[in-house]
DNA sequence: CTGAAAGCGCTTACAG
DNA sequence: CTGAAAGCGCTTACAG
């Protein structure tokens, strides 16, 4: 590895001079500017970014955390990232927390030891990981915050809304018995999903009593759930908070034999099928997930370059789009 | 942030002392390394990675390049590389070359110029970009190598028995027009995958001239091989080399209304259905990715705790699973 | 077994 | 506009 000394040895000039050319910073006569940028580039030269932390305490690295790479919705995202990333010269730490609130803590304290300039999280859950976390630590979430009162900005959708237009959508085909399948209330955006669901029932004068089923996110608990429901009631439609509860729903509907949609309805979140692979194409709320990550990095690019503190909006919405398939 | 020097000069000892006991490094007396150990613990001490770096030379942190990390087949890999890292103490700097060729290059060199301690590449085609990469660099190469000799280990399968008895498959059900859609036959793992598939075929002496379709891998040159084979032939077998040039091929195969499998078989690579949520049950050879992903990162960690280079084979060969669908 | 000192490759006041 | 010097937080020969 080439060293500013072995440029400064060159032109015999100080090694002072050469980091203030390679830097922009301070006067330099513009020769010796031009002479030092182009042994540099000759030179192949590459600072040395852990010498330079231990002066700067600046890093150009953004750590990310997810709950489940392995989950096309957070692979999207991830994508969306590392190409913001990219564009802005920050490299890319990743983090997957494996749904489990531990990891997330253990991840995030090692991410804060490395000096990340920021960190894009999408929290597996409530937790109080971030509650001491200062403006400085340049935290965004991503899809939903870790606890009702954040002082750090998330990046969503309306998700009230998006509930509601798809609840809307189940009654305008004149479906009365809808049932929801939920992730855990606690987490911002599960809630609100499952009020602009419960709102848009009590709009329309509908049942909504016991008709919620709390579960986690995975689709196995989709599979319980959608059993249970069954087992109790006769839904004409299913509302789940997401595609995995969806899929595991199905995989129930099917089993006893229903026929989807004239028996029963299903509409759903993030359900998109970029190849038409899937056997249903589900009635869907669908996130711009790869717009989440640009937005998450392009906040935290613009935190790095203010000396003030974030003031921007602590909830950032963005625009979703609702697809109307054959599950309804 | 608590440093070394806190530390020391709480328990009135020098710097060195408190270095060597939290490293176990050199003769230290019992009683002493424990205090230390003790009061690192009550600090928080977290080790500056930067300054350890800059005497040390050695970091741990791996590079990962992966083409495409909205494929679930590379969601799976990252995921298998980010829990055994984590296990081994390791961090991950994720890289998405985004299937570019470019794009992996500059990746390279910047994870060069950071000193990761290993990278794992699942390259995005054949390039020179490693050719002057020395044993030290610890690269290992995923799913396929970048070029024909190469002088670091790829983890990946048989493809050439894969394909083989994937291609038998379809011959044992009697099928004689078979066509494959193949990615670019420079690429180690398309090239055996092909080899094992015409190999098949000329054992039963059913014909081969002109049956190879080579393309991209992506979705969209699929399709158009697709229309191409329809267009000039009548097969009634289809061998695809990944999942997505079998999705493409799969629409157009609905667009002209044929009947799978009786009209036209379909068996392919890696199309895996987790949830079942696919239309088509694909007849598939399923690579365990995220063991591939733990290989890796073991072999990177062997790698830094020997003295010498490696001396492993070149080809690492897993267990793959033959998976019988409905599309055959 | 422990400490003083040098140095890793940068940056940045401080002089000039 | 340029240079000499100090220092970021560690590690590691070298003494003792």
């Amino acid at each position: 590895m080439v060293k500013l000394t072995d440029i400064a040895r060159k032109l015999n000039i100080s090694p002072s001079t050469v980091s203030r050319a390679l830097n922009q910073k301070g006067r330099i006569s513009p020769e010796l500017r031009r002479l030092i940028l182009e042994t540099a580039d000759e030179f192949q030269y590459q600072p040395n970014e852990y010498a330079r932390f231990l002066k700067t305490n600046q890093t150009t690295t953004i750590g990310v955390i997810l709950p489940d790479i392995s989950n096309i919705f957070y692979g999207k995202l991830l994508k969306g990232i590392d190409a913001t990333a990219r564009n802005n010269g920050f490299s890319v730490i990743f983090c997957d927390s494996d749904e489990d609130l531990a990891n997330e803590r253990t991840y995030y304290e090692m991410l804060k030891s490395k000096n990340v300039c920021g960190i894009v999280v999408a929290p597996a859950g409530v937790s109080d990981i971030y509650d001491n976390a200062s403006a400085e630590d340049h935290i965004v979430f991503v899809d939903s915050a870790p606890s009702g009162s954040s002082s750090h900005p998330v990046i969503t959708i309306d998700n009230y809304r998006a509930a509601y237009e798809l609840t809307e959508h189940l009654v305008s085909l004149g479906r009365s018995r809808i049932y929801a399948i939920v992730g855990p209330r606690c987490e911002t955006s599960a809630n609100d999903r499952v009020r602009g669901y419960l709102d848009c029932l009590a709009a329309h004068g509908l049942p909504a009593e016991g008709h919620v089923f709390e579960c986690e996110h995975d689709y196995a608990s989709g599979v319980k759930a959608m059993q249970k429901i069954l087992s109790l009631h006769t839904p004409d439609a299913i509302f789940t908070e997401n595609n995995l509860l969806a899929y595991g729903a199905l995989s129930v509907i099917r089993a006893y034999r229903l026929t989807i949609p004239s028996d029963l309805s299903i509409a759903c979140f993030d359900a998109s099928d970029d190849f038409g692979m899937m056997s249903v194409a589900f009635t869907t709320i669908i996130q711009p997930v790869a717009e989440f990550g640009k937005k998450a990095v392009e906040l935290i690019v613009g935190m790095n370059h203010s000396q003030d503190s974030y003031q921007g909006p602590m909830e950032i919405l963005m625009e979703y789009a609702f697809i109307r398939g054959q599950s309804t």
